[in-house]
DNA sequence: CTTGGCACTCGTACTGCAGGAGTGCCAGCC
DNA sequence: GGCTGGCACTCCTGCAGTACGAGTGCCAAG
């Protein structure tokens, strides 16, 4: 009973909190929950609550605001997410489906996201690594000059200018691009840059150079993570939710945003795409983001393809909310690329 | 004389003001300047600068910052620009010329303009509407799917996967290819948009349908301005040299930034690739932005396939530093791009 | 036209004080 | 044993008053 009650109240002080950015004392509390008891009885459990470490007060005469540990207890605590509304399920996904492309649909994922939590959010590109060679595509450009253009299976397209030795046919061309297809078309990135690298050797009569600095950068291509790392950020006005103290929330939040390393980092590595990973406070990877809370999950078109979203803000954040927004996205940005 | 060292004078006030961000007095500025008068001599001279717009006083009791007007006429009495030193310009075409991809040219330059003038970099992607067609390559995906790849003569590639209502076969497809090449290759965009809408009905005997949707998909593309509009960002954590005033200058700045139509806006329409725009506070197009100033050129291959980069930052910036390192950036860009 | 002097303004920083929110603790009650 | 009302105590916030100093404008003299 008493431990359900302190329970309550810690829920109380972390909904208000949220709710007023205010320290909350224990007569506003009773006041606005229905606990039933006193603001001294209240007070008792505070003190208990304080003692175990969940709440602290800036001052001594001020009201309690959660601790790190109070949102998690807070978080952990979570059993039924708020369930997103018919209205917003359609929102959502009619917003998404009407993307026509790999970056707008990654795009509107994170316009989305930051406008359902109102706070910055962050996709990360659906990864490479697991794809599959679609195709590649070779295109003279002059005489001594080719476009090699690799298109993979989850919609992606990087292209390279290179250079060859010798003067481009049309014969030649179609031959490579048969003899590169036959070999990459359908494998993994990885067992297709394998695949390539074997060639050059078989063909060792003809145009060798040609041969060579095609695959060569087209094994540069696929093994280029680049891709892999590139995220997209949106909702960055939605940092002057995080309060006025710009030193030391909003500059360490803006320097991290320039930097894609550190926004992976900060995601983490995605687990599994049900599950919805909390990172509160110093919990995170950088000191930095003390005061800073990450709500990602994984996503993907299938199980083995993860790439990682998710939401930036303050700890005194929304949890129930950005959770929910968060898993709705996730899943149907998943369930687009799976159609894809 | 007196003209002339009034301009001095008003020189040395936003000099001083933009290094040290404090309202400048009479004797603090004969201390740091070599102007060979007294204190009460300048003091004469700022009332005069007041009376005609160019200064003015936060308080009775203060020293006196540059207004708008007083930039402006800073900015147009600017002769010669700060040159880049060697070892900078070796930076630049070096960091530059690492780039493989029309997407990381546009990265590294918004990163190289941030860091070189420690503000909030703003480049438009080089535009859609006067590059040509170089290529367009079709691809099954399946039998009746389709990938369309436009590849245009800026480098930049724009894909769309369609649906056809035939089995797709080998033969089709060339012919398709073939005919699409020759009807759009080297065309200009509008023009070979044109052209293609043109030729659905001269192949009206075989796969109307299969034409009629792969064109379809291609003039959208074409027409899509969406890549015209791309604008990448960078430097955001520069935002912190805004100053303290976070909700009337920080703000809607991130406001902005978030807008890719506002940024397009604030950029303006680059008139031409040698001349350095500044648009100081008011000037600009966005009212919320009083506080703002931007510092913009154009670039490109050649002089009418024009984009624009520049950067953002405070009224109280560093003029003829930002001015030489934009217009420099926008020279070794359009180089980049001219080779390529 | 320049300069030194002087009175004046006014923002900033510091101090002291009253008010109030919130707490902790204790004694009594169910 | 746990809940409650009461009460003394802490300490933050806001406000008024004051001293200080930077900077100005103006004037009279060089």
């Amino acid at each position: 009973m008493v431990e359900d009650r302190k329970m309550a109240v810690l829920r109380a002080i972390v909904e208000d909190y949220v709710a007023t950015q205010e320290p909350v004392g224990s007569k506003t509390l009773v006041e606005r929950h229905q606990l039933g008891v006193s603001p001294a009885t209240v007070r008792n459990d505070m003190a208990a609550l304080e003692e175990e470490g969940l709440i602290a007060q800036p001052h001594t005469s001020a009201g309690r605001i959660p601790t790190d540990k109070g949102y998690r207890f807070f978080v952990d605590r979570l059993t039924t997410l708020k369930a997103m509304s018919a209205a917003e399920r359609r929102a959502i996904s009619g917003f998404l489906e009407g993307a026509h492309d790999l970056d707008d649909v990654v795009q509107r994922s994170v316009r989305l996201l930051a406008q359902l939590t109102q706070q910055v959010a962050i996709v990360q590109y659906p990864t490479l690594s697991r794809s599959t060679v679609r195709h590649v595509e070779l295109v003279a450009l002059s005489t001594t000059r080719a476009l090699v253009v690799l298109i993979l299976s989850t919609g992606r397209v990087e292209q390279r200018v290179v250079e060859v030795p010798v003067e481009l046919t049309d014969e030649l061309l179609g031959e490579l691009r048969l003899k590169i297809n036959s070999a990459a078309a359908g494998e993994r990135i990885s067992e297709a840059a394998a695949a390539l690298a074997a060639l050059p050797e078989q063909a060792a009569h003809d145009a060798v150079g040609t041969y060579g600095v095609i695959v060569a950068s087209l094994v540069e291509a696929m093994s280029d993570h680049r891709s892999d790392e590139r995220v997209v950020v949106g909702g960055t006005a939605n940092l002057a939710r995080f309060g006025d103290n710009f030193d030391s929330a909003i500059k360490p939040m803006l320097e991290a945003l320039e930097e894609h390393v550190v926004l992976l980092k900060l995601l983490g590595h995605a687990t599994s795409s049900s599950h919805v990973a909390v990172r509160i406070g110093h919990e995170g990877p950088i000191d930095e983001l003390f005061s800073t809370s990450v709500v990602a999950t994984g996503y993907g078109a299938s199980d083995d393809s993860l790439s990682a979203l998710g939401v930036v803000g303050p700890t005194r954040m929304d949890y129930p909310g950005s959770m929910a927004a968060v898993r709705a996205v996730a899943s149907y940005v998943s369930s687009i690329l799976d159609e894809a």
